[in-house]
DNA sequence: AACAAGTAGCTTAGGGCTAAGCTACTTACG
DNA sequence: CGTAAGTAGCTTAGCCCTAAGCTACTTGTT
């Protein structure tokens, strides 16, 4: 109904916000074009994370422990608080995904020298070799997504993103 | 370290994709750039709309259920499978949104009369009035944060994630 | 030295989801 | 028509998370 052509092909999230202003006309719904889609996103592309890393025997929660072991570095080595503080989960949540983590044999909990309260987590070397395949599998899939952008569009994008979150997450 | 200054300021993805590059400077961390945003402002949203529905004795599930029955117009009637493909949610877990919400009076289950296997899931006068004051606390909140992008940059950042949610969802 | 306050990791209870399986009903086909 | 296949919604078992509470240990104060 505009007068100029849509560039674009219309989403299912335009297609909520046009059943929005069916039925309430009065709504600004301009955040809906950035969340709605956030959220969808978000959800589609963690479905095809767990899927890749699905081969690996571990779910995309314990792609992102034995991730930030690995960048973490030498000798790969975190405590439980810094692992749940950095991965936003609670200390109980974390209790889990160690557990799991070390039967599998991917990390190892040993007594932390200096405080007797603490535990240090380490990578073992199967979870160093793991980590080290997984991570490239995932960032394939990532930029398997961006290539329908370009490197331009895609290198604008994060620049938004990255402007909108440091105003989101405060 | 770049001949020309940084336009913008870091954020925690640009920390996480800086600790990668010392550790395994062979990744292409271009995905990471976009889809850790993603990721994170998702959570950080999700968060906020949380806490904006609170008041409203729901959680942010039970408003999308509400949402989708809203937008549908009147008499404010869909199956709960209709709901369910709507939402990407199983019939197990949309027999569980809907228990809590027709306990708390917002909606009505009732046989369909056209086919005796299924339902219809009819918004109350009460879920009515509920969703149509929620719904503009949660626009509310989303302009809220896109403020700190400006329309302009909020529309093609819009844009852009159109096109690659497109791009992903399929 | 003693003690209050704080912190580390674990346990438990409970919520919400999925996957799988159930019954009841409808639809398609020979 | 009668039967096989498909579909609607619910139930159950199991997974992973949070919130709250626990014990053990450390830190700060006097």
């Amino acid at each position: 109904m505009s007068a100029r052509p849509e560039p674009n092909p219309a989403d299912p999230v335009d297609a909520i916000i046009e059943q929005w202003a069916r039925v309430r006309p009065d709504l600004d719904t301009a955040g809906m074009e950035v969340f709605g889609r956030v959220y969808r996103l978000a959800r589609a592309m963690g479905d095809r994370h767990e899927r890749v890393y699905a081969p690996f025997g571990i779910s995309r929660g314990e792609f992102d422990v034995l991730a930030t072991l690995r960048r973490a570095g030498e000798p790969y080595t975190l405590s439980p608080r810094q692992l749940s503080a950095t991965l936003m989960l609670t200390t109980g949540g974390m209790t889990g995904r160690l557990d799991k983590l070390e039967r599998a044999g991917l990390l190892r909990r040993s007594p932390d020298p200096h405080d007797r309260r603490g535990l240090q987590v380490t990578l073992t070397e199967e979870g160093l070799r793991l980590i080290d395949e997984a991570v490239v599998a995932g960032v394939t899939e990532q930029s398997r997504a961006l290539a329908a952008l370009g490197p331009e569009r895609s290198a604008l994008l994060a620049d938004l993103l990255r402007d909108l979150l440091l105003a989101t997450e405060r």
